[in-house]
Formats: structure tokens, C-alpha cells, sequence
RNA sequence: GGUCUGGUAGUUCAGCUGGUUAGAAUACCUGCCUGUCACGCAGGGGGUCGCGGGUUCGAGUCCCGUCCAGACCGCCA
């Protein structure tokens, strides 16, 4: 046996029990005749003490030689601490030890293995192992099999099933850049791993498995960010006889019951915006409305004056930014600095204090009176104090650019707190969206979105206007779910192939299951997936996914660790009929 | 593919306009210490300043190239 107890649970309700622990040695207090050690596992810390004079003379000189992360096994009595700690659970007791075996030694680890460690991000994913040690770590690991768990428990309760779908599956080329897996007894052919089971789960439907499910692991070998790993995982959902409605009710419920039961925070029902309205009001399909600052378009007010630059905008637009009139003339020259880096590439902002005594200064008083500014003020929602930023120039470009700054200076305010949980449904996306790179329309979602009924006959005059059964759940400004009411009849999906520049032949040789199937009575079904890492680690109020992956990627895809990918011999490359061409 | 930031002791960093022997903290080692818990005290070892080239009497410092890491843009149906 190797322990009795973990070393979390000791209290002083054990006084006087011989008990047996095994752990990490996490730290050795050496004071000549006594030695103090905490003794760690994934429970807690227990102090054990050797005392020159009531420690056996044998025990006590092996403690002496041990060292950081050593593991060991002791067996001892519970005592009364002389001195207590009232900052650890375990603070009251400790053991004094009359057995210690060293169950395996350690090298010096290359970081401390503390809260506050002083290893980097390079030398913690290295040596992941080590770092999994950390409480952080550990506890975001536990904290996303919480979710995870709550998420099956959920679903399995409302009746979904959770079925397995292949991973080595068919390349296509809509969408992300595939992973692609060379093929041993096909010669010349691969499989390619799934960014998403979308054909699977629609298949699924046919079959009858009317609520599915699935924690799954995807793939897009496409470039990584902050919150983008080239393997991550989805939890992965269809329904069958649904209707938008059925769904975006069903896993708003989901979302509602893991804030409440994973946050213990309380969240009403979500409000839904049009893909249409949030562009306009936030610059930005997935904004963030834990605070206000919405856009005022302002062409109306500010153009046929004298000011030639919003003259000939397309679109001039500004937020009040709260309180921004304390920013000193500097913090505004700063500001207009980051715009104008090429990341943004504004090139320029006008702004608007909005003065205590209601006046109006602005950097444009030379063709704007106060009655004007007036105006700007009422459009975008300014009060005294504040301060209106105004971009103008193309539409799409200005919007995105008013978003950033939007999205930073919220940041500098410190309105976008990790405790607040603002959710919300985008819907009606556009079916289509223009691609200036191939020259023709791809799908927004996927090809396997349904159009909706009222829009079919804009389809062949205005595409761009056609409007999806499509629909996005985003949370605190980060895209936490999407998924789409499908087609489900052959004629449909070979019209909207047909859309997308597929001859007949591409079609049918790509995805010509999935149409055959839908000859075969397929169910009228949709879905939606969510991005479980995301979800994860908004749930536990911090940006970048890594932090609750247990062996993620770096940011050129490489596993530091076990140093992958890395090359194959000859003889491998030879058996998949593969020569390197470098 | 692009923009920016960084690379100096095991680790995290400082090192100014180029100038003698490259520092701090922490970790590590040795000794002392009877109530520690960020223990304390005294001492010690530890460096190819990412790599290559250039400018210079002289380069951690300036220039060019390159590699690595991070953030972002493009990309991510």
C-alpha cells in the first residue's frame, strides 16, 4: 500500500493516527535539528517533520538528502503542529515520520514548480510534465473535464447520443487547408483528417439517430493564434425535425445551464442580433456587449460641410468612448499611433471632447460648429466626459478598424471583466460571401447550409444578399459556437454546388454519398458545434486556449516536447510510395 | 506570406550615447541555526551574451543575414 491518505485530507480530527503518504517532495525546510517537508500530490500539501531527537537516527539522515520533486513514500504519526498554519487546510497537523523509503529520485527541475514559477512559456511546454504539476495548470485541467462532463451529463439527459465518427476520412476543398494522411495500401491516395464530422453527423440524421452528439477532436492546418490550435476539440451537435428556433432554445439552455452550474452565475435569456445589426452597430460579427460604445453612423451630419476627408468617406462613424475625455493629448496621440499601424491601418481619427460644462472641443473646429458637434454627440450616445472617436473611409475597411480600437480601448477601461458573462446569438448570416482570390462566392458557413425560403430568389440576382439559416452563440467577444439549418433534399444541395462553381462531376465525386443519401427520405435536421477549448477557457476568464490543453501546440504547430513533426526514414516514406521533393 | 517584440547564469531579467574583470533575483552546492511554512544567516560554483558575417583600435550594445520564441494581419467554409 501505497497510502492511506492523500495529502489534502489530514486534519486534526486525525491526532494521534499512524498514516501512510506518498507525494512529491515540493520543499525542505532545513533547520539543523529539525527538517520540515512538504510532501505534494494533486490533493493538497502535508508537512512532515523529522526531529533529530525523536526521528530514528537512519530516517533521519536519508531526509537530509532529499530534493526537489524527489518521490517518496513515509509512513508516521499525526501530530499537533507547535506552530499553525491557518493559510493551508492541512495547516494544523503534521506528521512525524518514522518510515521513508525514496521511491524515485529527481533531477533539479529546470523551473520551480510554484504558483508563481519562474519558468517561461518555452521551458513549461517542454517540459509539460513538470508543469502540469503547477495548481494552475492542474486546476484548469480538472476545470475543463468539469465542463466536459457536464456537458455529456446535459446532452445524454435531453436524449442525445454520443456516437464516434471516423477520423481518417476524405479531403475536400472547401474550407480550411486539410491534414492530410498518405495511404499504405492505396497507393498514390490519402485520407484526410476532419475539420469538422459536419457529413457525418448530417448522415446520422438519415439513419435515424434523431439527437447526436459528440466531444471530438478536429484539424485545420491553417496558422495558430492565441485561441487557435491546429488540432482542437468541438462539442459537436445535430438534431433532427428542428427548426432554428428548436435548436438556438436547446443549447442556449446548455450554455445557461454550465454559467449556472460551472460560474454559479445566473444568465437570462440571450438576446439575438442579425449578422446585418451587429456589423453596423459593433463593426464585428462577434462583439463583445459587455459594455456599449455602439457605433454612430454620422455621414448624415458631417459630410456636404467643408471637410473634404468625410466628404468623400463612404462611411464616417464614431463611438463614445466613457470618461475618455480625461485622456491627456498624448494617450490620444498614442491611440491614433496604434491605429495607423498597418495591423489596423486607419489612416487617421478624428475625435470629440465632450466637455463637463456641455461644450464641445474637437480636432476638426474648423469645420464643425458646436451645434454640429452636438449632433455627433446625440448619434453616438455621448455624455459629458466623454470622448468620440470618428473614423471615416470605406465601409468594410472603417468598420473593422472602429472595432479594434472599440475592442482596445474597452480593454484600457477595463470593461471587459473575466467575471462578467455576456452572451448572445448572432443569426441571419449571409449564405454566400464573395472571394476576391478564386473570383466567386464560397459559402460563409458551408455548403451545407440551408438558404432561407424568403431569400431563394435573390439567389439569382443578388447573391450576396441571400440570407442563411445560419447562426453563431458568442460569448464576451469571442465566437463560441455556430452551425446552421441544413439542406436536406438532393436538389437543393446540387443547386447550391452548382453556386459555388462545382461542375456536376466534382460534385458527385465529392460529395455524392451525402446527396444519395438525402434520395433515401433524410429528415429535415441542423446543428451547431461549439469549440470546447474556447468555451473553456472564457469559462475560466482567460484568452488563450493553451492554458487548458494538457500538450498543446507552439505557435508555428510544433510539439517542443516530444519535438513533432518531425521526419520519417526512408524506408517509411518508401512504403507509402511518397519521394520528398525539398 | 507580412508587421512588430524578444533571445544575456539552470530560470526570470537588468546591462544607457560602443570602453577594464558582464550584474541582480531566484534556483543549485557547502557550513551554521530547535518551530519553519517565500525560514534565516555566512560563503561558493555557475556565461560560446541564439548563430554567422560586417563596421570599429574596441561590439552583449551599431549594421546585415539567419534560426528560435511570442503577439497580431493575411488565412481559419
Amino acid at each position: 500500500m501505497y497510502r492511506s491518505h492523500n495529502n489534502g485530507e489530514l486534519r486534526l480530527t486525525n491526532k494521534n493516527q499512524e498514516v501512510t503518504l506518498s507525494g512529491w517532495v515540493q520543499k525542505t525546510r532545513d533547520k539543523g535539528f529539525l527538517i520540515w517537508i512538504d510532501l505534494r500530490d494533486r490533493y493538497g500539501i502535508t508537512q512532515l517533520i523529522f526531529d533529530e531527537e525523536r526521528t530514528d537516527k537512519f530516517v533521519f539522515k536519508n531526509a537530509k538528502t532529499l530534493g526537489r520533486e524527489f518521490v517518496i513514500q513515509i509512513t508516521g504519526t499525526v501530530i499537533e503542529r507547535e506552530a499553525k498554519n491557518k493559510n493551508i487546510p492541512t495547516g494544523e497537523i503534521e506528521i512525524l515520520v518514522t518510515k521513508l523509503t525514496i521511491l524515485n529520485k529527481s533531477e533539479i527541475p529546470p523551473f520551480t514548480i510554484e504558483d508563481d514559477t519562474d519558468g517561461g512559456e518555452d521551458i513549461r511546454m517542454k517540459y509539460r510534465y513538470l508543469d502540469i504539476r503547477r495548481n494552475a495548470v492542474r486546476e484548469n485541467l480538472i476545470f475543463r473535464h468539469r465542463v466536459s462532463m457536464e456537458v455529456r451529463n446535459y446532452l445524454s439527459k435531453e436524449g442525445f447520443i454520443d456516437v464516434e465518427t471516423p477520423y481518417l476520412i476524405k479531403s475536400t476543398p472547401e474550407g480550411a487547408r486539410d491534414f492530410v494522411v498518405p495511404s499504405r495500401m492505396n497507393e498514390g491516395q490519402f485520407y484526410a483528417l476532419p475539420q469538422s464530422p459536419q457529413t457525418f453527423k448530417q448522415l446520422l440524421m438519415v439513419g435515424g439517430i434523431d439527437k447526436y452528439f459528440q466531444i471530438v477532436k478536429c484539424f485545420r492546418d491553417e496558422d495558430l493564434r492565441a485561441d487557435r490550435q491546429p488540432e482542437f476539440t468541438q462539442i459537436d451537435c445535430e438534431m433532427a425535425f428542428v427548426e432554428q428556433e428548436d435548436i438556438l432554445n436547446t443549447f442556449e439552455n446548455l450554455i445557461i445551464h454550465l454559467l449556472k452550474k460551472i460560474k454559479g452565475v445566473k444568465v437570462e435569456k440571450f438576446p439575438r442580433m442579425t449578422y446585418d445589426y451587429v456589423m453596423k452597430t459593433y463593426g464585428n460579427d462577434k462583439p463583445d456587449i459587455r459594455f456599449d460604445m455602439k457605433f454612430g453612423k454620422l455621414n448624415e451630419v458631417v459630410q456636404h460641410k467643408d471637410f473634404g476627408v468625410f466628404n468623400v468617406a463612404e462611411l464616417v462613424v464614431g463611438i463614445a468612448v466613457p470618461s475618455g475625455n480625461k485622456f491627456s493629448r498624448k494617450e490620444i496621440d498614442r491611440l491614433i499611433k496604434w491605429l495607423k499601424r498597418p495591423q489596423i491601418g486607419a489612416l487617421g481619427m478624428i475625435y470629440v471632447r465632450c466637455n463637463d460644462d456641455g461644450t464641445y472641443k474637437s480636432s476638426v473646429d474648423k469645420f464643425y460648429n458646436q451645434e454640429d458637434l452636438a449632433k455627433w454627440a446625440e448619434i453616438t450616445n455621448a455624455k459629458k466626459g466623454d470622448l468620440i472617436c470618428v473614423l471615416s473611409g470605406d465601409a468594410n475597411k472603417v468598420r473593422t478598424q472602429l472595432s479594434a480600437l472599440r475592442m482596445e480601448l474597452a480593454t484600457q477601461l477595463g470593461l471587459r471583466d473575466p467575471k462578467v458573462f455576456a452572451p448572445l446569438w448572432v443569426v441571419d448570416f449571409p449564405l454566400l460571401e464573395w472571394n476576391e482570390e478564386t473570383n466567386r462566392f464560397h459559402a460563409m458557413h458551408h455548403p451545407f447550409t440551408s438558404p432561407k425560403l424568403e431569400d431563394m430568389e435573390l439567389l439569382k440576382t443578388e447573391p450576396a444578399k441571400v440570407r442563411a439559416n445560419a447562426y453563431d452563440m458568442v460569448l464576451n467577444g469571442n465566437e463560441i459556437g455556430g452551425g446552421s439549418i441544413r439542406i436536406h433534399d438532393k436538389k437543393t444541395q446540387e443547386m447550391m454546388f452548382d453556386y459555388l462553381g462545382f461542375t456536376k462531376a466534382e460534385a458527385e465525386v465529392q460529395f455524392g454519398f451525402l446527396m444519395n443519401a438525402f434520395t433515401y427520405g433524410a429528415p429535415p435536421h441542423g446543428g451547431i458545434a461549439f469549440g470546447l477549448d474556447r468555451l473553456v477557457a472564457i469559462l475560466g476568464g482567460q484568452e488563450t486556449i493553451r492554458d487548458f490543453i494538457a500538450f498543446p501546440k507552439n505557435n508555428s504547430g510544433r510539439d517542443v516536447m516530444i519535438d513533432a513533426p518531425a521526419k520519417i526514414d526512408t524506408k517509411q516514406l518508401k512504403e507509402l510510395h511518397l519521394k520528398l521533393d525539398l
